[in-house]
DNA sequence: AACTAGGATCCAA
DNA sequence: TTGGATCCTAGTT
């Protein structure tokens, strides 16, 4: 018997709430959820129309949301392409590093030169986090999806995955038949008329998310070079994390669910553990982490159905079991993470 | 209805 | 050969 409704992508849209830009894909949550300094990008900063976040994601644990929390939203100005307001922040990061006082200068009225300190330190801070925050997000879809961040290394089947998992995370229609048979390297070459003429609905949406990987590279080139040693390691930090984070191989389910319960600021909400000494979890959405292994593995017809089946034939393998008090949804790995 | 269990088959690496 | 996807029946919660 399988599951009615989950065989096809996108059948129960509600209960995939995957978004990229989520404050918590950040690995540290006290920081992003308690430190009144950091700032994230939200839709609009991206030049994304605003989705409530409740909808969106739920951050789990810590039961904070970001509508409950003014200061995570509204970071940078509304109605600026994604393109624009990364090329801002370059702009302004150049700007403040060759010359340290270009946003003091142009500040209103400083008063000390500790207070033109203060103003600067927190700018910069902005802009690495935009710029980390937005390598993040690209980094978080590039594991899941087992593709390359830049978009000039996409075959046909990356940019088949990258559409599929744009349009769930803006709930778009489907649109990878109107993009079949094209590698990055033509994706990037397309205007955003092309798009549009491909897809009037929501092409120019897809132009602009294209636009935020095609310019993830630039902004650590751009950052590398004008940020001070303090801003680079941030920024180093964060491609780092990116680049190193290129699965070559075929991952196994195992490991796969693995990879989700250890981060549990960015899946609690769907597999969580139960007790992560016993190796024991609990798969709370799951139709989600099954629409999220099917994402990985190229399988849109995945569902929790066939999920499971795989996860029983670790029984016999001696790599998940059930608990030894079986309930719904727990299983065990039977060596401990 | 959703989940669990396991047999059978197919396919790609 | 192996791991996983898919389809299936039957039982349980």
């Amino acid at each position: 018997m399988g599951s009615p409704g989950c065989d096809r992508i996108g059948s129960t849209p509600q209960q995939f709430h995957i978004f990229i830009g989520h404050p918590c894909t950040t690995p540290d949550p006290e920081r992003i959820w308690h430190d009144p300094a950091d700032v994230k990008p939200s839709r609009s900063l991206l030049g994304l129309p605003e989705l409530g976040w409740p909808d969106v994601f739920q951050p789990c644990g810590d039961g904070l949301d970001a509508e409950d929390q003014p200061c995570l939203q509204g970071a940078a100005p509304h109605g600026l392409s994604p393109t624009k307001v990364l090329d801002e922040v370059v702009y302004s990061s150049s700007s403040s590093s060759s010359s340290s006082s270009s946003s003091s200068s142009s500040s209103s009225t400083p008063s000390t030169l500790d207070g033109q300190a203060e103003e600067e330190c927190p700018l910069e801070q902005v802009q690495m986090m935009v710029v980390g925050e937005v390598l993040k997000d690209i980094d978080t879809a590039c594991k899941l999806l087992n593709i390359e961040a830049d978009p000039l290394d996409w075959d046909c089947v990356h940019v088949q995955k990258w559409l599929l998992w744009t349009e769930h995370i803006y709930r778009l229609p489907q649109v990878c038949q109107m993009f079949q048979a094209l590698t990055g390297k033509d994706l990037c070459c397309m205007s955003e008329e092309d798009f549009r003429q491909r897809s009037l609905q929501c092409g120019d949406m897809l132009y602009a998310h294209l636009d935020i990987w095609k310019s993830g590279t630039m902004l650590v080139d751009s950052f590398s070079r004008c940020m001070g040693s303090q801003g680079r390691m941030g920024v180093d930090n964060a491609w780092s994390e990116v680049v190193s984070s290129y699965p070559s191989q075929p991952i196994h389910l195992w490991q796969f669910l693995r990879e989700l319960l250890l981060k549990p600021n960015n899946y609690s909400f769907c597999i969580r553990w139960i007790n992560k000494e016993k190796g024991i979890f609990k798969i709370e959405d799951s139709a989600h982490v099954a629409r999220l292994w099917g994402i990985r593995k190229n399988r849109p017809a995945m569902n929790y159905d066939k999920l499971s089946r795989s996860i029983r034939q670790y029984y016999k393998k001696g790599i998940i079991r059930k608990p030894e008090v079986s309930k719904r949804l727990v299983y065990q790995f039977v060596k401990p993470v």
